[in-house]
DNA sequence: GTCTATAATCGGATAGAC
DNA sequence: GTCTATCCGATTATAGAC
């Protein structure tokens, strides 16, 4: 699955952060983690100390991965709400879900708080990072003041997760591309022609 | 958990729908369910062909359920857009998540044609029910007619369902409540009022 | 560091008695 | 219809050899 030339510790975190992603903490078994990343159950708890440690990686990198991911495109060129946009309608494998808030509907990630913790981090941090977006466009004029940046932040960013969840359940990237395409018809009315 | 006045069936039935709304279908065991039920292995399996067939049977029943509930708020007084906000309002267990939509995350569910098809067709008729809705609401004038209605009727279940994955990843009702307050401030801009 | 051996429990069922 | 016995592989490790 890996290359030899990349460490089994190295390998074990990006077959778990894979194998979360695809099936979740719930569905996800030590030995398939081992399987995937080519390495033997005496070097998976060499490692770590057992699935739930392992998971902890993997999740809180795959947390880290998406924040800098977004960075690139709230920091990029144009208006606040053309970054926005870019950031809604950036390429995504949809049928895929995201990694972090498939993890939101697994019972044992929610269970814990230390593996529920980055889920709760990314969120927060996109909502607040999206709401000062906002909050830029309306101080720029390209968007009507009346909206509220935190409310409406916490709408796009659940536009996102729900596009997916609708894909996911149609098998068809159709509904997700709505949704974005609803959420950004709703707030082109409201973004000032400049 | 159940009075036995409820015959066996009944009773795994309805279990199981609560065990693959709090755990997922990887997640729940038969051992799992027959203990939920008060059941005994010989009952299940005389009962049922295993575990997918009880799920298929719990599953459809449960997207049944939400579709009437839904179609309760969607016929009931107001105007169209009044009606679509009693159904973004109305109370719901949102830390439990979307029976419906938290299954769309699981892998086994979306790998079977027959257990995928009761999500499939609970969100393609929510959706057309909801873009009936706001294609009325522009019939009467209530709402802009610039707004395309099957994509905006998507993004108010995607703004659900992503709510959902929100507030359990943040264990706190809080984003859900913003998403979809944000998504009626949205629909207001686009309201004329009479 | 990685391998193999061992083990207790669970998962998902089948078979036959009652 | 329900119960108990049985089965085989998977799960989630631990122990000790190499």
């Amino acid at each position: 699955m890996y290359s030899m030339r990349m460490d089994a510790s190295e390998r074990l975190i990006e077959s778990t952060q894979e194998l979360l992603w695809e099936r979740g903490y719930v569905g996800t078994s030590p030995k398939a983690i081992q399987q995937h990343a080519g390495a033997g159950q005496g070097s998976m708890y060499h490692h770590f100390a057992g699935k739930s440690d392992l998971a902890l990686v993997a999740v809180r990198r795959s947390a880290e991965q998406l924040r800098a991911l977004a960075e690139t495109q709230f920091s990029g060129p144009g208006t606040a709400i053309e970054r926005i946009s870019a950031y809604l309608l950036r390429e995504r494998e949809v049928l895929r879900g995201c990694r972090i808030g498939r993890l939101a509907q697994d019972p044992e990630v929610i269970a814990s708080p230390n593996l529920r913790q980055p889920l709760d981090e990314t969120f927060d941090w996109l909502r607040h990072r999206l709401a000062e977006l906002l909050a830029e466009g309306q101080a720029q004029d390209e968007l009507d003041g009346d909206l509220d940046p935190a409310d409406t932040a916490a709408t796009i960013l659940a536009v996102l997760q729900g596009g997916y969840v609708l894909a996911r359940a149609a098998d068809s990237v159709e509904p997700f591309n709505q949704a974005v395409n609803g959420v950004l018809g709703l707030l082109a009315a409201r973004t000032v022609s400049r």
